[in-house]
DNA sequence: CTGTTAGCGCGTTCAT
DNA sequence: ATGAACGCGCTAACAG
């Protein structure tokens, strides 16, 4: 004996009104009597009446839903992006598809058309590049887009991140002042333009005014991972660097370790500044200090955007830029 | 010059044979001649097409989505949960609606029920414990639910999970042949049933099989946080404990490194094990060993016996125990 | 203020 | 192997 699924029709019969005057009345719609609207709420509740959003959505062509393209759940990064976007997502009433998308890997034009086959009525994208083939399929559908975190180089996609060449600018400095002459760099994937392009440039811009030559030896690439952290610390130690910039925490993470477990003063002896303030700089020893991208407010701002976009609202800023800080903890002077 | 949506009609025509066709070729239907097939395709992909998954939701009464509720996303035990999840679910061709639920706020109801009106095929609830009141709305539904990484009192509910009793009771036996005779235990919030009930019951056991006596002042309760687990130390210390089994592993890191600044030696004189060996084991500084509770398995587990309960398959078993294991690193000895 | 009706895009009989 | 026609549950004119 399945109990039937009940219908707006269902609701309308036994409430002796039209199904035009419940859907009135779920909608909000203020053409109601006050007495039926009491009366169809009242079996609306005995009925135990639930809309059907799927035919609401085919009828209306609004899902109330958005796709988030994440790279990886389980980095903090990621997660923190997520956070702000499903708060303020969830403010407005929308639903969160979430979907992963490791970067370089095959099919992502797949996964982005079941999206739009969704309905989905707006996008999140999080990773830190967008491939020419996504950016056709993006520009060929007419659903609202913002990337969070991350940048397009050409403008023409709403994002919102941090001055990325700025923030490492302004660390690497700092880290001049401190009477590095060799300072290194290591970055997650070069290829990204994030780590490969914006970060590295803000690293040669700082040293490029304090007059110190830029040296390719004192670039490194790794893998986001404690263990490539640990890992890559011996071959840092050998160039005779005093000091790191690191993209990711995992990465300083792993290098911090190795650097204190070889007996090195941390930050006498070594300095290490990462770039992600997640927990993870607060749970090493020393913590760490950082760059603070205001991870939760990009998500939050960017979903902001987005929620405009699909209102069809004027957008002032195609491309907002936050503000970052410098979290000095214990591994930097 | 908006683009016209195209519709399967549009492809029929184009085609010259009936919107039926279309659907059957879509679908994979055999009942399709292979030129017919072949000339469909390819208008198909010249009109790039593609199919409304709402239109088809509503034809079909299912959403091929599933909703899955998680009370934090930066929590890296939810999301491990979780990407166990979604890996399988990517590989039954299933979207997921990501909805969070902080524990012990209101409006849960509200929340289950707005997923229950996408229509979403299946339910993951990744909550440490499940009101009465959502239980009922549980009840109500005929939506298929699986609990990942919880517990249900009465095995009603389908469940994949650990024998946390007995994986405590492991562990703090493990403590006591280290000849520690006072040690702590400190849970998250010990309402929920896993740490209050399930684990706290586990470290009672190892106690009674030593002939120790259980002490309500070795039991304490902190939120999950570094900082949290940094203010407690002292408090454990003064106990005099030497040990001291964590529920959570940011509250353990937040133990640890208190007790490292406070010069003692670990795991010389004091020891502690924490329990859900996500990466911030492998972060601090010694590493902490841990309980090995298979998060990702978990997830894929829970999401693959969901897809059976979608499709109506016998399930031989509705509450599944996975292995835990004990990892060894530097806190303990 | 309320009811009638025509779609929304597709799956699915039932004929042919 | 293919097509015609109905219905999924709801929104949105339009008419009254």
């Amino acid at each position: 004996m399945d109990k039937k699924v009940i219908t707006i029709y269902d609701v309308a019969e036994e409430a002796n009104v039209s199904m035009a005057t419940i859907s009135r009345v779920v909608n909000g719609n203020a053409n109601v009597k006050e007495e039926t609207r009491k009366k169809v709420m009242e079996v609306i509740d005995r009925l135990n009446y639930r809309p059907n959003a799927v035919a609401r959505g085919l009828a209306s062509k609004k899902s109330t839903t958005i796709g988030v393209i994440i790279p990886n759940i389980t980095d903090l990064y990621y997660a923190s992006l997520a956070k702000g976007v499903d708060d303020v997502a969830s403010m407005y009433k929308y639903n969160i598809i979430l979907t992963s998308l490791e970067e370089s890997v095959g099919d992502e034009e797949q996964i982005i058309n079941n999206l739009l086959s969704k309905q989905v009525d707006g996008l999140i994208y999080m990773g830190k590049q967008i491939s020419k083939k996504l950016k056709r399929v993006f520009m060929h559908s007419k659903t609202p887009l913002v990337l969070a975190g991350s940048v397009d180089k050409n403008n023409e996609t709403a994002s919102v991140h941090i001055d990325f060449v700025e923030a490492v600018n302004n660390v690497v400095t700092q880290l001049i002042h401190n009477s590095h002459k060799k300072i290194a760099f290591v970055g997650g994937n070069l290829e990204n333009p994030i780590d490969g392009k914006y970060r590295l440039d803000g690293y040669k811009k700082a040293l490029k005014n304090a007059n110190i030559n830029f040296s390719s030896d004192l670039v490194f690439e790794a893998e986001n991972s404690v263990r490539a952290g640990e890992a890559i610390f011996d071959v840092i130690k050998n160039t005779n660097a005093t000091a790191v910039y690191v993209t990711d925490d995992l990465l300083a993470a792993g290098i911090l370790n190795s650097a204190v477990r070889s007996g090195i003063s941390i930050p006498e002896d070594f300095e290490i500044i990462t770039s992600n303030d997640t927990i993870l700089c607060e749970v090493t020893n020393p913590k760490m200090s950082s760059i603070e991208e205001p991870l939760y407010d990009i998500g939050a701002v960017a979903m902001r955007l987005l929620t405009k976009m699909m209102n069809q609202e004027q957008i002032d800023e195609n491309v907002v830029k936050l503000p970052y800080s410098i979290v000095k903890r214990e591994s930097t002077r």
